[in-house]
DNA sequence: CAGTATCCAGCTAGATACTG
DNA sequence: CAGTATCTAGCTGGATACTG
């Protein structure tokens, strides 16, 4: 009990978790939220998921289903789908919804948590989108120049 | 000229590019920057690189060494520094001066555009940071309620 | 519909050795 | 110091087949 160190103290109220620390937890948890598909998920679950564009501003996060997960995010295979959506759920980001029609409706939602973190994801987004055409621009340039000489 | 169509028209001023398509350069840009050791030199490179407590918060961006992101990204191996710093170079995210000193000094510096994408991974960051023992506590509790069935 | 299970190609990333 | 080059173990993730 007394043999906390002042810099655990300060640890403990200021920086509890530090991400450049290759063993911490919340190094670990940046590198999960940093895949292609936790952050789509979470972009797709943040809109209205009618993929208009510029759904993900306008539209209220509305739950979606599994089937509309699949066709929303192009490209994301059965596999990577249903383990990113576990992992999100175990995580406490997500909440699964399964009701007893026939066949078996299940909906994934947000939680309190999952939105916000779907606020930081929204700026990535928007930022992909928006600064793409400088970013093609750079590589054209840095390719002739490295071609150049 | 005239063969625009309005749908073309539309994508032009609204979402030229859309991350939820597969083949989309934006996408392929998200996946990019959704990347582990991206976000951590980002938030090197972004902060004062003295990595103290708070430090991302308090300090001016300032250029990094090579060797000096080496110690920073604890367990980030040589190749994969090496090979991300060039991408984000080519990207335009981040410039490499290379000063003749003997032994050769190279510093890595955020270019105005690498700076807008730290902002939101800052974000990304402090949000690890800030709710890893929430994060913690549901996986817990996941882990809890799967096993006692 | 919403998964689970299995197999395997390919990329990631670590280790190691070498260089201007 | 700041890389480059090579080899390879292993994990990621895609394809496919099957199920309640």
């Amino acid at each position: 009990m007394a043999t906390t160190t002042a810099a655990q103290q300060r640890a403990q109220t200021r920086a509890e978790y530090d991400v450049f620390l290759a063993e911490c937890p919340s190094r670990k948890l940046l590198d999960r939220i940093s895949d292609k598909w936790v952050t789509l998920i979470l972009a797709a679950l943040g809109s209205d998921g009618s993929h208009r564009f510029g759904a993900d501003c306008a539209g209220e996060p509305r739950p979606l289903r599994y089937s509309e997960l699949s066709r929303l995010l192009a490209g994301v295979s059965q596999k990577m789908l249903t383990q990113t959506l576990r992992s999100l759920e175990r995580d406490g980001l997500i909440t699964r919804t399964a009701t007893a029609t026939v066949p078996v409706t299940v909906t994934y939602e947000l939680t309190d948590l999952g939105l916000s973190l779907h606020h930081m994801i929204r700026g990535l987004k928007g930022w992909a989108e928006t600064h793409m055409d400088e970013v093609l621009d750079n590589r054209a340039t840095y390719d002739t120049r490295a071609s150049a000489g």
